[in-house]
DNA sequence: AACGAAGCTGAAAGCCGGCTGAAAATCACA
DNA sequence: TGTGATTTTCAGCCGGCTTTCAGCTTCGTT
């Protein structure tokens, strides 16, 4: 992870409160949450949510909508009554007659649909958080302006532009997911399980022999000068990096 | 957010106090207002207004005029009666009988139809300050001429005319909210459900592909010219901005 | 040098997101 | 109330995207 990738603000970590009732997925999410490094507490109802918030006093939530007791909106209302404007990604079924998605966008707050791959999640989160600090922030030098580099390439968050030697490239959704990931994880080896994992949503079915033509795709459209970026560490996996010497 | 579109006034950021006795539509109005810049004080009864007012000074008022104790007329009438003029614009029922609506403009004031849509909300409450504050202004230079640009497209806020290459272009209601949407947010990736969430009505039920209906009308009006503005980022959303290199 | 394992890539099928025209429903206004 | 404009839904189409797979190449090992 990228110093203040994920999960750092300066000397302190950013808390998250991740509400969710199937415990699957709240153990899903807390364990790669914190591997980025957020300090996170979990609730699995919207009342234990309250009161976790209270005395954790996180600084964003991700919340599941759908709760047996009150459900996401109400928790956030309730919330912010005092006037404190805690940000949230909100945690929404695709298929559930999507009747219910609307207003998830509003002050700066988002939302992932189920099945989410934890790449997306963990984007979104980190979107909000920029959005919500850019506000109260000095125009400082070291903002973060949700551009992620690494040699001659660049990806930015906020416009989606990819460029490689300052040459602007087009991806696909997943190929843009999978390049997003490496970035974060730049200099580090990663199994394709471990990319599957963490680019494709978490019920994919399929062989994670899909990653390498994934690999393929990217590295034609990004990877075809000097130096090469992408590359393979064989039986183990792949790694975003300057070649070594 | 743009650098000073909404919110900011030099270096003070504008205060606002919205005052309705409904938490969700207080939640609502009070989120994306701080959002775009705001700095937002709420309150949920007429006196409850006048004793923040008090302390707040607020530049503007968002208030209902359905109000559990003093309705919103008596509120703007007790303020005013220290000589001070505060802007306000004013929520009402949208079946309120004609003739409390008339006289709610008057004075530079103006109102929004609930159930409104936030692009409406905020497009007023900008409109309200640019004119009480062009009054006081000197003629310098960066004044808000409430015209909104883009590459050789442009949008009237005053006037509601819209040109694209110097041609003028008729737009209904709704395409016209979309492409200030738009233009206001200029560069940036704006999903469907934000879009949704931002230009329709808070209480639009249907789905969000309606988007690509108005996306489309508006194309074909504003859009069949070189270069293109309005760019799809499949699986995204969508995006006013010059073609990438 | 030969072998097997791992990885690469082009082809192809099917899927899915987005575009558009048409029709229905609703609204604005005379 | 009638008329035209606007909003909303929807189905069909298109094209890009995802996914699988087979054949080939590369690599490591013996």
């Amino acid at each position: 992870m990228t110093a203040g990738a994920s999960g750092r603000d300066g000397g302190r970590r950013t808390r998250l409160l991740v509400v969710d009732d199937e415990p699957t997925i709240l153990e899903l999410l807390s364990a790669s949450l914190r591997f980025v490094g957020f300090e996170v507490r979990t609730a699995e109802s919207g009342t234990a949510a309250l009161a976790v918030a209270e005395e954790f006093q996180p600084d964003l939530l991700v919340l599941d909508v759908m709760l047996p007791d009150l459900d996401g909106f109400a928790v956030t209302r309730r919330l912010r009554a005092g006037g404190a404007h805690v940000p949230v990604v909100f945690l929404t079924a695709r298929d559930a007659t999507e009747d219910k998605i609307t207003g998830l966008t509003i002050g700066g707050d988002d939302y992932v649909t189920k099945p989410f791959s934890l790449e997306e999640v963990v984007a979104r989160i980190r979107a909000v958080l920029r959005r919500t600090n850019a506000d109260l922030a000095e125009p400082g030098e070291d903002r973060d302006d949700g551009v992620l580099r690494f040699a001659d390439l660049e990806l930015d968050e906020d416009t989606h532009d990819v460029r490689r030697a300052g040459r602007l490239v087009r991806l696909s959704p997943t190929e843009y997911k999978l390049l997003h990931y490496l970035l974060l994880n730049a200099d580090k080896v990663l199994s394709k399980a471990q990319i599957l994992d963490h680019v494709w949503r978490y019920d994919f079915a399929g062989d994670a022999r899909i990653v390498e033509s994934y690999i393929s795709l990217l590295r034609r459209k990004i990877d075809t000068v000097d130096p090469p970026l992408i590359h393979t560490l064989r039986g183990f996996g792949y790694s975003l990096r300057l070649p070594r010497a």
